[in-house]
This record gives C-alpha cells, sequence and structure tokens, in this order.
DNA sequence: GGTACTATATATAAATG
DNA sequence: TCATTTATATATAGTAC
C-alpha cells in the first residue's frame, strides 16, 4: 500500500476504517470480475458492512444465489467438462475425501456434524451446502436420533394406553 | 498485469488461463483476508474452477455458510437488482421485521426445540426429560430433516449414476 | 463526508530454470 | 507443468481540497 506499509490489523479509527473499506471493497469486486472474465470461472463475493444496509453482492443477488446454491456440488462448469474427464475428477475427488476425512478424525468429525445439525434445524445453514459425505453422515446421526425418539414416543404411548 | 497489459478478455490459450488464475485466486483470497482483518467486516468468497474438484471457498465452508444464510435472511423471495434503492429496502425490513414478530412464538418453541435437541446429540440431555408433546414435535423436526437429507443423497446418486 | 491526487506497496504477465 | 524471478501495471494510504 502507497505512502506507507500498513499493519495488517484492525483499523480502530473509524473514518480511516470506512474509507479504507470502500476503496478496496471496489478493489475487491474488480478483481473478482477480471479473473471471471480473463479465466472463464464462476465466483461469487458477498460483503458485509456496517456502512451499507444492503451486504455488496457480487456479481448479483440472482447470480450469486445460483453460485451458492452449487455450493459443494462439484460438477465443473459445461463448457470446461471436456478438461477434466470424468473418471480422473472422481479418482481426485476421492483422495481428496479421504484425506481429509483421515486428517480430521472420527471426533472432529462428529463435533462438526453436530454443529452442522443444529445449524440445519435452526434455519442458519442450507442442506445443499453440503457435500455427499456430510450428508451421508449427516442422514446417519438424524436417523439414530429419530430412532430414540419414536422409542421414547413409544413408551409414552404404552403408559398412557395402560393407564 | 506486469511486462505487459493484458486484454480484459477471456483468455483462449489454456496452460496461461490456468496460470492466470492459480495465481489470481491467491491474490483475490488475499484481498478478502486483508478486508476483513483491516476493516472488521464479514465476507465470503467462492470460486469454481475447472482445476480444483471443489470450489475454493474462504474463509471455509463452515465459516461461507453462516454468511451466505445471513445474506439469504436478509434479502428472501425478491432478491432482484431493482431492489437496491433505500426506500424498498426499508420496507422490505420493515415486513420482514413484522413476520418475524408474528412468527415469534413459533420460532421460540422451534428454537427451544432445537436447543433440546442440540443438548440431546451433544449428550447433555437424556430425552427422559421431555415431555410426550415435546417429543411429538422434535419427532416431527428430525424427520422433516431427514427427508430433506435423504433428497439431496438422492440428487447425488442420481448424478453419480447417470454421469 | 466525499473526490482527486500522488507516491509507494502490491499484484502479476512474461521470462527463466 | 511448477517455482522463481523480474519488470511493469494496478491498488491504495496518505494528503489536500
Amino acid at each position: 500500500m502507497p505512502r506507507s506499509k500498513v499493519k495488517l490489523a484492525y483499523i480502530s479509527d473509524d473514518s480511516a476504517r470506512r474509507t479504507t473499506f470502500r476503496k478496496r471493497e471496489s478493489g475487491l469486486i474488480k478483481k473478482a470480475e477480471e479473473i471471471t472474465t480473463l479465466c472463464g470461472v464462476e465466483a461469487c463475493a458477498i460483503l458485509y458492512s456496517p456502512y451499507s444496509p444492503e451486504p455488496n453482492v457480487w456479481p448479483s443477488p440472482l447470480d450469486a444465489q445460483r453460485v451458492i446454491s452449487r455450493f459443494r456440488n462439484m460438477a465443473p462448469p459445461e463448457q470446461n467438462r471436456k478438461m477434466v474427464d470424468q473418471q480422473s475428477f472422481t479418482r481426485q475427488r476421492l483422495e481428496k475425501t479421504t484425506e481429509k476425512v483421515t486428517k480430521l478424525g472420527t471426533e472432529n468429525r462428529h463435533n462438526e456434524m453436530t454443529q452442522v445439525m443444529y445449524q440445519c434445524l435452526s434455519g442458519r445453514l442450507g442442506l445443499e451446502c453440503l457435500s455427499i459425505g456430510d450428508l451421508y453422515y449427516l442422514s446417519g446421526l438424524v436417523s439414530q436420533n429419530l430412532r430414540v425418539i419414536d422409542r421414547r414416543l413409544e413408551f409414552f404411548q404404552r403408559r398412557d394406553h395402560s393407564g
């Protein structure tokens, strides 16, 4: 950055922070536009700030929705499909997933999924955002709890009918 | 843009396009990190490319979910570009707030149940503590989420088998 | 609070290994 | 391809209005 190099830390001065935000916000969007145009890829960016009543959503709220709905849905864009054949694509993905799972460990995964479940239930997270692996795990987790709940309900019903 | 100024258009050469993408991808993420740190704002970026089986999601899939769901909650069904002016924004926000207030009773219950579910999942609460009414509600909540998960899994399976 | 203007830091296209 | 190295284009912090 010009004139002086700025420390990469929260700018405490309100005015300076706002000015910096405005400048960098436009810079960031410009960069996003460029990479999209130059490389023919899809991208979206969402910026929240206290300076605008709405988030700055690029390229547009509608386009962003489309991009977001494909979030973690790993089909590549149509025009580039030829570049990555399905087989190597699948293999890559498998390797990546395996590596990830190994790294995370069972306990981490469980905690993460519990978090996800909580977010889903409270409506803070859309399921379309999860990978297939996440969904399988989540399905198991939910099913398990449903069975426990059903057993509990049966207990109540038996008790109410008999007593 | 060093060495020579490049025309802002799709790079037809595969190799050059890929190289440019890799460089600019990291540059974009770096810029996003910086504005977040410097200005204390929330942001997320999603980049799809044929060079990676998964999209590059910044800051992380889970954090991005949080940012995205906030975006969804804020500008729900009619997200269009016209909505940018302050008046319609204010009106929409008022409607949203009114709607929210009327639904508060329901939401309270839902949140309470969600909390309960979370506690159950984390083992901090046994189901035997719940009333039969609570259990019915919880059962519905969990079943509903299970159905959504199942549909989502079916989608993946159909896609994988067809392509 | 904006805008316009530098001077400097950074990003990056092309070259090179 | 990739990493490293330039040389140059761009972004932007501070400044002045």
